[in-house]
DNA sequence: TAAATTTGGACATTATTTGTCAAGAATAAA
DNA sequence: TTTATTCTTGACAAATAATGTCCAAATTTA
């Protein structure tokens, strides 16, 4: 199955997996270390770019780590609702309804 | 199926049903015209108290609404992205785990 | 203990959201 | 068509949230 650690929880895994301090890292995205220790502990977000470069220098699937980044915004809007089940599968129709209709649902 | 239409376009819609002008359901939400204007053409985002306020109203399932508003929410986030469906998958996941397990997940 | 690493909190800056107004456009009524 | 009503648009300020930065405290490692 996916996997369900937060993006920050994988950030930090892969990061101790290549052995490389916090520090440095927070300079190969020129971010200050705080920050990504803020990240890394879910505390701040992440955005894509920083997604994207993190999956290059560890060279790891990218699609995955933005799954893993998307999926937490999406509990972060919804987790306190009891029907998250059906909002979800409505979201999904609404946006494959999108997509697959010339005209934008508006 | 459940209605896919957008949290605005519902709330238009029970409006015009009940043929009630817009500048008095502004009025009994208490904001502005131009405001509750802009939120029926999702062009700003309503919030959970105008929602519920909206039901009582319109005597309507308190609960359809709130779906249709959170499900525009994830769309929103997430639309851009080719793997939407996998992360509507992992967010279902993340959220059933921090709910059947006693510790939160962090 | 000393060095390196990570965390916490404060603060300024920037970006986003929200509230408000007034004028213009569209629609309905006279 | 004129008038009245309703709705939309854009601009702007105020409030709120996000981001970047610094530095000292805490933690971990050597």
């Amino acid at each position: 199955m996916q996997n369900l650690d937060s993006i920050g929880t994988q950030i930090r895994k892969l990061r101790e997996e290549a052995e490389m301090p916090l520090r440095k890292l927070a300079a190969l995205l020129d971010i200050d270390q705080s920050t990504l220790s803020k990240i890394e502990r879910d505390e701040r977000r992440a955005n894509t770019q920083m997604i994207e470069q993190i999956a290059k220098i560890f060279k790891t699937d990218k699609e995955k780590l933005l799954i893993a980044f998307y999926s937490d915004v999406v509990v972060y809007e919804i987790h306190q609702e009891s029907s998250f089940s059906e909002i979800l599968q409505v979201a999904e129709a609404k946006i494959e309804y999108q997509r697959t209709s010339k005209k934008q649902a508006k």
